[in-house]
RNA sequence: CGGGGCGUGGCGCAGCUUGGUAGCGCGGGUGCUUUGGGAGCACUAGGUCGCAGGUUCGAAUCCUGUCGCCCCGACCA
């Protein structure tokens, strides 16, 4: 490719509507251009990229036996009002496209396809004969954010390659799982990526195990806690950790008045009490898909900070099928009670009395009471007292009508704590952008759908299923987010758009012309993906391009021509050689050969 | 959805407080000079100031409404 043929268009400012170093720099280099909130057009050079990763994808997609296929974006209301998902991805602050077609019928635009797959599955496999299976696909995606960011990091359209498996047993899923786990470390190495395996939550997606893949950089959304000895690494949405041993109190029951103490921390530094010492009550409210709506009293040992994922989990796995999926946990506010000067805010005790939530249309009349486990653990704590300004010191589970709710992990594990698996190890708190995820679903999609099959005993039983998805258009930019100096883009030689930018200096000189043309011929037949700058600009606004753009080699054809002579530079390390022609370009040719197979 | 901010040539911005015939830098075009690190000079094209209403002799500027976008939060394969 000529530039002067690419409808290169870069830069020279920063664009306004980018915040972090990737964003800026796509846009800058004419990679990416924004259509709409959240929604981008990839330019030429931003869809050789995208084609590069994807090739990777596939190579190791394919590699696993896993078979490509290209589903449906449209998908009809009815399969994921099976799934039981419909209501939780389009009500309230759902996060899929949904639409009424000219007959009435309702559609969604898909975030993901458990629905569709699975019912192709049920339609497709019958016997255990068929198994194991895997589909994929490389496709775009839809989701509704509610706020699209970082250019591809969140956007509302992207691409994603998403890979359903199905199995026979929980053993034979567990046995693919690894295998994907393994084609997905590949990928992302082979896509110069440094990434981290951590253990993370479902979400919506549900199932049992599931491994988040993070490429590290202080732009990435998600907080990842591991662990000094590398044994251990978590989303913090899902991290477990000890909390630090919480200070005795020695105190006998009395009451204390604190007026405008309403907060642990107001309260601590009135009366000298250590937070750890103290219980931490929050009142919610969590809203249902079957229009029920919980009001919850949640106790946290005063120094601990609630994981309102966990605490999702756990409102989910109690509540069960009954009230189905739940739709929003929110803070309840007083407004939302029939007798709103019943509630003490800021003085709340785990006993507060059902009584405050008489009258109040819409919500259950009992409060829901959970403890996270340090909270139970405490021995005498102090907490409010279910009226203003007053709090009570000495408490203790158990002395008299006081019952310690059911007991819960639901605190949020901080960079710091103390680890599971050895207490001597710290967490420590990494960002990471979040790229590949994969899950043992399990068999909820398949029994919701009835995607069965006849098992070696000739009975029908529902298929056991993985799903593994790899965010391509994110991958693409976080590799950007990691591999960036202050010039531009330091493209992983393995899905750089061009492996070698061929400069003539001066395109005004005929020699300069025809040595990089020869070149650019022979290059191009010796298998290097080369861009040709033959634009007719100074050679200092081509270099800076080049830098900008990315390109992991920069060849120079200039005033040596005559002699043969010319100029090779790599991007990453900036270190430039210059001489014949021929040995340079064996030399670019070895160090390709070996970069291609990923890492920079 | 709550909070904050911004919409002015293709891009980045000033002008708005105090109303008076729209400006700067980059980019585009033409010509001359320059030619290995985002060149110089000259000329030139390009804007109903997001949109709609209102106030006024007169609105980019003041008022009302509306749309879009960005940031923080909630949310999130």
């Amino acid at each position: 490719m000529r530039v002067s043929r690419l409808l290169l268009v870069t830069l020279r400012e920063d664009p306004a509507e980018a915040e972090i170093p990737s964003h800026r720099l796509l846009v800058r280099a004419g990679y990416i251009r924004r259509v709409a909130s959240g929604i981008y057009a990839y330019l030429p050079l931003m869809w050789r990229v995208l084609r590069k990763v994807s090739a990777i994808v596939r190579e190791e997609m394919d590699g696993t036996g896993a078979l490509e296929t290209l589903l449906p974006q449209l998908q009809p209301a009815e399969l994921w009002e099976r799934s039981g998902r419909w209501a939780g991805y389009t009500a309230g602050e759902g996060i899929m496209f949904h639409l009424v077609d000219r007959q009435d019928r309702s559609l969604g635009l898909g975030p993901t396809h458990e629905e569709v797959v699975t019912a192709l599955a049920a339609d497709l496999l019958r016997s255990y004969r068929q198994l194991p299976a895997t589909l994929y696909q490389i496709q775009t995606k839809f989701r509704d954010e509610i706020r699209p960011r970082f250019g591809l990091m969140r956007s509302r359209e992207f691409i994603m390659k998403d890979a359903y498996s199905f199995h026979a047993n929980p053993a034979d899923l567990a046995a693919t799982y690894n295998e994907m786990e393994a084609a997905y470390r590949r990928i992302f190495k082979r896509c110069g990526l440094q990434t981290l395996a951590v253990e993370a939550d479902s979400g919506a997606i549900g199932g049992s195990a599931s491994k988040e893949f993070m490429v590290t950089a202080d732009a990435g959304e998600d907080l990842v806690l591991t662990s000094g000895d590398g044994l251990y690494a978590a989303n913090q949405e899902r991290a477990e950790s000890l909390a630090p041993e919480a200070q005795p109190l020695e105190a006998d029951l009395a009451e204390l008045a604190t007026p405008g103490q309403a907060s642990i921390e107001a309260l601590c530094a009135a009366h000298g009490f250590h937070p750890s010492q103290t219980l931490k009550v929050l009142l919610l409210l969590a809203r249902f898909a079957g229009g029920r709506a919980q009001p919850l009293l949640v106790c946290l040992r005063g120094d601990q900070q609630l994981n309102e994922v966990k605490l999702t989990n756990t409102l989910s796995s109690l509540q069960g099928e009954a009230w189905g999926s739940l739709l929003t946990l929110e803070p309840l506010d007083a407004g939302q009670l029939g007798d709103p000067k019943g509630l003490p805010l800021g003085y709340l005790g785990p006993d507060l009395d059902d009584a405050v939530l008489a009258g109040s249309p819409g919500l259950e009349p009992k409060f829901l009471r959970l403890a996270d486990h340090t909270a139970a653990a405490l021995g005498r704590f102090v907490c409010g007292a279910n009226q203003p300004d007053r709090h009570r010191v000495g408490l203790e589970w158990g002395a008299g009508p006081l019952a310690c709710p059911q007991a819960h992990d639901l605190r949020a594990a901080q960079a710091g704590d103390r680890c599971c698996h050895d207490p001597s190890q710290e967490l420590r708190a990494t960002r990471g952008i979040e790229v590949g995820h994969i899950f043992q679903l399990g068999r909820k999609y398949s029994e919701a759908l009835s995607a069965r099959f006849t098992n070696e005993q000739g009975q029908e039983e529902a298929l056991w299923m993985g799903c593994y998805g790899i965010g391509v258009s994110r991958l693409a930019q976080a590799a950007v987010e990691q591999h960036h100096d202050g010039a531009g883009i330091v493209w992983p030689v393995a899905i750089a758009p061009f492996e070698l930018v061929l400069v003539i200096a001066s395109a005004q000189e005929p020699l300069q012309v025809e040595l990089a043309e020869r070149l650019y011929g022979e290059l191009r037949a010796a298998g290097v993906d080369v861009l040709l700058d033959d634009r007719a600009e100074r050679a200092g606004v081509k270099f800076k391009d080049a830098e900008l753009l990315g390109i992991p080699w920069r060849l120079v054809v200039g005033r040596g021509a005559a002699t043969g002579v010319v100029e090779l530079v790599e991007r990453a390390s900036g270190e430039k050689q210059e001489g014949p022609v021929g040995p340079l370009v064996s030399h670019l040719l070895e160090r390709l050969q070996l970069q291609r197979l990923g890492g920079l």
